[in-house]
DNA sequence: CGCAATCTTGAACACCCTCAAGCATGGTGG
DNA sequence: CCACCATGCTTGAGGGTGTTCAAGATTGCG
């Protein structure tokens, strides 16, 4: 257990107009000379220790977040006590929306490694979204694909395979990755396994016995924390082809 | 397998003013004064027949959508194409807000009964979200409830048993009834076993056992679609408790 | 009334979980 | 520096919850 007290500004940020991740995120929505509008009510760069908080769930609402660099995970926690990983945020991804809705956060939200983060206050962004159309829009779209992206959750919860969704988990880091120009074959996870398997529904061995058969199939190679896909088609067929039960279908010939 | 094209108009179509669900819906947002301008472009009331689809997935995205009496179920198609039924919607619920994001819609929505249903175009939301403030918070609360409910979902199919999910469900439905000053007790499900099997991860033929099971604890009584919950406290107390396997507990009794 | 769809019931099996132990890894302190 | 322990990850064996398959009961609608 560490201490959540590990937060600190950074005295090096700079302005959202020289950020690097200015074609991912909110500057994306404003033109040029609104930016500095944003600028002014942006809490840049707060540094956070891996394993602190970044919000509590049940705090109060105030403001969403994102990653600058590192990566965050967000959790739930059911009435019975145990935990459910809602969602992984790399450089560029907003979270902590789940909260406008009830004036406290739904979720709380937790640095995977030493993160950089920005805070935007939620009055500060929606009285911006008042005037700027082009923002308001942006936030309804980042919202919506956020209840889209929970849905694919249940998805994968309920349809697939334990393969499957790690699978699927591997290529969506992949194309993450991708719109940052990362490799979209080599990469570190930032979160452990234990976080995969709860993300995923499934028991941490499912989690290591998984990835030893796709290596065993030349799919992805695991070393720790270090993924390389190996064939991003093949396993994107996997999620497409109806995962046909090896046996069964040699019952199907005994058929007359 | 039904047409589709049994949609209509309704004649007898009235205000948003004047509507019996005003306090469930947008117009909890809207002072008086304001209400005539969303009346002006909500298309109001159109009638669906039982299985007729009010949007298809991957349709461009123009509306969203209220219902003002019957049921809704959307529901996803994966590209495996399998479906799953993504959530259920009762009169004075919004649906259709996860299609902002690319322009089209993410998921179907289907009548699950013969329903009225509210239209409105999103432009015009937006166009009138910019000038009531209360409104654009408004929206965001409601993409953020989304968000929340999706999340929730996504916990029960990874965290809960069949017994719980079912559980889940029943006392889901009996709080949005409450809030319509309808009984908490006894209502009828909208929802084919099928559908509800299918939303919360499980077997046709499991949720038929578990509805056996549930009645047999005299917690709940069905006759086909008809609900009966019998001890909601008994109900709630289900979720919250650690479920302790019954078998287990004989063998932590064996220690020393 | 009769057929089709929906729902229930039963038996066998599969997938994944639980439990338990062994194996790396890394940080700490003697 | 290495022993030491904590933590995280892997591997193996066995069992449970829910699925699948198959058949029968019920409902509902033309």
């Amino acid at each position: 257990m560490k201490l959540t007290s590990n937060r600190s500004p950074n005295p090096l940020s700079s302005s959202c107009e020289q950020c690097g991740l200015s074609n991912l995120c909110l500057p994306l929505a404003i033109a040029g000379e609104d930016l500095s509008r944003l600028d002014a009510v942006v809490k840049r760069d707060s540094m956070y220790a891996r394993g602190s908080k970044v919000f509590a769930q049940n705090a109060p609402f105030t403001s969403c977040f994102v990653v600058k660099s590192g990566a965050v995970k967000t959790s739930m926690m059911s009435e019975r006590g145990d935990e459910k990983v809602l969602g992984f945020y790399l450089p560029g991804e907003m979270f902590g929306l789940d909260g406008v809705n009830d004036g406290a956060y739904a979720c709380s939200a937790e640095a995977l490694e030493r993160s950089a983060i920005c805070e935007i206050p939620f009055e500060h962004l929606e009285q911006l979204a008042r005037e700027l159309p082009h923002l308001q829009r942006y936030l309804f779209r980042l919202m919506s694909r956020e209840i889209h992206g929970a849905e694919e959750l249940s998805m994968l919860l309920s349809k697939n395979t334990a393969d499957e969704r790690i699978v699927s988990l591997f290529l969506t880091l992949s194309s993450r990755h991708a719109r940052r120009r990362l490799s979209p074959t080599r990469f570190s996870l930032p979160m452990s396994r234990g976080d995969i398997a709860n993300f995923l529904g499934l028991a941490v061995e499912t989690v290591s016995r998984v990835l030893n058969r796709l290596q065993s199939q030349h799919l992805v190679k695991v070393n720790g924390r270090t993924v390389e896909l190996l064939d991003i088609e093949a396993l994107q067929r996997q999620l497409q082809q109806p995962a046909e039960p090896c046996i069964s279908a040699i019952k199907l010939m005994d058929r007359p």
